[in-house]
DNA sequence: CGTCTGGTTGATACGACTCAAATTTGGTGG
DNA sequence: CCACCAAATTTGAGTCGTATCAACCAGACG
């Protein structure tokens, strides 16, 4: 079973049989979406709630004059605001960062879904509930942390995630993100974001090349990035062993990600 | 009708006098929490729903060495993240700005409301869609806007957000929050709050004295702010007409506010 | 009437931005 | 397999917005 949706839900909660077929159903995937090409667009009246079943994808606002930030990223398995179609325009965007299959869910769907499996219903709750969260951090992210921090805790998040749905392979995970993605969400220039990233480099914290990023000590990176994992609510009935690894051993380094 | 809850799922739909009286009764007051004191705070058990019902609060988050982030104002007849009983643990702090009359709502009153009363059922999912959308503007306005931007968008949600609720008095509004308070909600420091208000009222954008705001022309200061009104999703089925009033008269100039 | 909190001012420092150009990478077609 | 191009990354120099630190002031309050 590698759908990344009941993954992410079991971290939660335990699911029946029958309540992960009600997710398989749910994760049919009813579009492509070419990578940098919009999903959704402001103004647009939401009439699905979007499920990502495979790559990443971003929310975004921009503002009259082009400034444009970031303010989410949907990984595999991540859910897009149940019951966005009670509002009556999108008040952002999503665009797609790679090439994306996305599956729609009507709302007669979601209707028929929350009648019949509780469970699963509670867990999307609780996916819904971790979202905000996530947005709340981001608004410390931006607000307080420095430059350094808050790329570094942006990564770190990204990570652990991705870890979540299990889309990563021991220190190491694909990371599609361009500076200039990493800019827009972190409220930099792709210049600053380019020396900073160098910084962490030069700290041994990243190891980030060719769309790959490795963190051979995701403790020391936790460290400088005051990242608190409460927020992603991972702790929970559901929960499997928490199967963090240590740090990387020395003689491996960053060779390891080629 | 004085019930702010009220007053504010009446943007979203039209109520019954019995779904009004359901709310009448959700908003009986259960605690009274003085100025500055924490109503909840981060790491605890949510058991309850919390819903303003007089008075303003925050959101916030800190890091471990005292940096400090508002991440949402709370005013009277906002709803606290409707099922954060869902979760185990707390990831922020809630804490009053003003006395405040709170009403903590438990998860069976919940369930009661939701199984009987299915308009305003959707009507909380309305405001829970609301105040994620919030949060996201906020992520924008931390990201991308300058500190006069930044500041300026700020008094211009929470003026209209008072004025959904009926709680503003032509072109003013109370306005409890310090400086310091204006700074840990803008990610600036209270020195650099301080200077850009004067700005601010240089060019007669706001009169801000006295815990008292006036905003003599709120098209203007939306203007400068680049603020853009659809995210706080106000335009739907139940509206009422749109009493913005246009901009102020010059004779009243900033006297109006005394 | 002193104390305290919130607001204001000034001088200086620094983190992040801007602009501009060079270099590298990845993809494409001959 | 190489030549070419566009996109992404990197570098450098100079500037600016916001932070820092340190006083000082005003009104509220006990």
């Amino acid at each position: 079973m590698n759908n990344a949706l009941a993954k992410r839900l079991e971290t939660f909660t335990r699911l029946s049989p029958d309540d992960r077929h009600a997710i398989e159903r749910l994760s049919k995937v009813t579009r492509i979406v070419a990578p940098r090409r919009d999903l959704i667009r402001e103004g647009e009246n939401p009439r699905f709630v979007h499920l990502m079943v495979d790559g990443w994808a971003c929310r975004y606002k921009t503002l009259p004059d082009g400034r444009r930030q970031i303010v989410a990223f949907f990984l595999p398995g991540d859910f897009c605001d149940l019951n966005v179609y009670i509002l009556k325009a999108m008040d952002h965007s999503v665009g797609a960062i790679t090439r994306l299959s996305v599956a729609d869910i009507s709302r007669d769907e979601m209707d028929r879904l929350t009648a019949t499996r509780p469970r699963v219903t509670q867990a999307l709750w609780w996916e819904s509930l971790v979202n905000n969260s996530i947005q709340r951090e981001w608004t410390l992210n931006l607000g307080q942390r420095t430059a350094y921090e808050r790329i570094a805790h942006l990564l770190a998040e990204l990570y652990l995630r991705l870890r979540a749905v299990g889309l990563t392979n021991g220190y190491s995970c694909d990371f599609p993100l361009t500076q200039n993605d990493l800019a827009d969400a972190t409220g930099l220039t792709a210049v600053h974001v380019n020396r900073t990233l160098q910084d962490l480099r030069r700290n041994e914290l990243i190891v980030l090349e060719h769309k790959h990023l490795t963190i051979p000590d995701i403790k020391r990176l936790k460290e400088v990035a005051m990242f608190n994992p409460n927020y992603l609510h991972l702790e929970h009935e559901g929960r499997h062993l928490d199967a963090c690894p240590g740090p990387m051993p020395l003689a491996l380094g960053s060779q390891a990600a080629t």
